[in-house]
DNA sequence: TGTTTGCTACGAAGCCATTCGTAAAGGCTG
DNA sequence: CAGCCTTTACGAATGGCTTCGTAGCAAACA
C-alpha cells in the first residue's frame, strides 16, 4: 500500500503527533509519559495508537531492538495544512479571512506574535486573481 | 435538555449549521437540498441528523406546522471560536501563530482578504503583558 | 373521495475511534 | 536460576457518527 492517499490523523493521532515533532523518534514509553501530562491515558492504549498509527502508515517505526522507536511518517506543516483545509471548508466556508478572524479575534495574543503576522503578510505574494465566486444562488432543486 | 453544556458538533452537523448560519431558518427540504449541492445525501439522513441535532440543542425548531422549521442554537463566531481553541490544543500545540501562518502560508490568499486581515491586526489590542512565561522548554520527559 | 405526494418518527445497521484486559516473551537482578 | 519488570500483540467492549429503510400520518389534488 505505498498510497499516497495519505490517512486523515484523528484527534488522538494528532496528540502523539505532536510529541513526535517536537521531541523527535520516540518509544511508547516516552510517548505516554508525554500524554499523561496532559490526561489520563493508560499504556495499552498509546502503545495500541500506535500500532494502529503504524498500519495506517502516520508513522514509521524501528523494531530492530525490542523497545520500538517510532518517528513520524507526516510531515508537521504539510498536515496541519491539511488540517486547516478540511476545517476551512467544514466549519468557516472556505474563508481563511473567517478563520484568521476568529483565531485572533477572540484570543489573547501577544504583540510579538501579531508583529511576526504582520512579517509574514508581508511576505506573501497576494494570489491577484479573485477566484470566481461560484455562486448557486440561481440553482433550483 | 436546557442544557448548559454546548455539545461539540460534529462535521455533518458543522455542514447542516453553515446552511442555517447563512440562510436563515430553514425546513429540512431546504437544508437537504444545499447539501446536495455539495454531495450525495439522502432526505431522511438529512432529518436525521437536524432531529439529533434538536435533541442536543444544537438547533431549535418551529414544528407549529407540518413542515418544521429549524434554526441554530449557536451563534457562528462563538462555535467557530469553540473549535479553533480545540484544533489549537489538538494539533498546534496552542499557538495561535503557527495555526495563521498555516492558513496563510499555504493558501492562495487574496490582496483584499490580506488587506482586511492587516486591518484586523491593527484594531487588535495586543496583550502586552507576556504573563509570567511558564517556559517549560527546560522540562524533560 | 380516493390517490398520490411529502413530511416526521423511529429503529437498526455499519463503521470507526478509543479504551482496556490479558497473554506471551525478553531481559535484568538478586 | 527464579522472579519481576517491561514490552509487544491481540481481541473485545464501548460509544458515537452516519446512513438508510420503513411506517404512519397529513395535506394536496384530480
Amino acid at each position: 500500500m505505498t498510497k499516497k492517499n495519505i490517512p486523515r490523523p484523528t484527534e488522538s493521532e494528532l496528540e502523539i503527533l505532536q510529541v513526535l515533532w517536537q521531541h523527535g523518534p520516540s518509544t511508547v514509553r516516552f510517548v505516554n509519559d508525554e500524554l499523561s501530562k496532559r490526561r489520563d491515558v493508560g499504556y495499552t492504549t498509546t502503545l495500541k495508537l500506535l500500532q494502529l498509527m503504524h498500519e495506517k502508515g502516520i508513522v514509521t517505526r524501528d523494531d530492530s531492538s525490542r523497545t520500538h522507536v517510532y518517528r513520524p511518517a507526516l510531515r508537521e506543516q504539510e498536515t496541519q495544512g491539511q488540517i486547516i483545509d478540511r476545517l476551512l471548508e467544514a466549519a468557516f466556508g472556505g474563508s481563511a479571512l473567517k478563520l484568521v478572524q476568529q483565531a485572533l479575534g477572540n484570543r489573547r495574543t501577544t504583540r510579538e506574535e501579531l508583529d511576526q503576522i504582520r512579517d509574514l503578510l508581508d511576505n506573501i505574494d497576494p494570489q491577484t486573481p479573485p477566484p470566481p465566486t461560484t455562486d448557486a444562488s440561481d440553482e433550483l432543486a
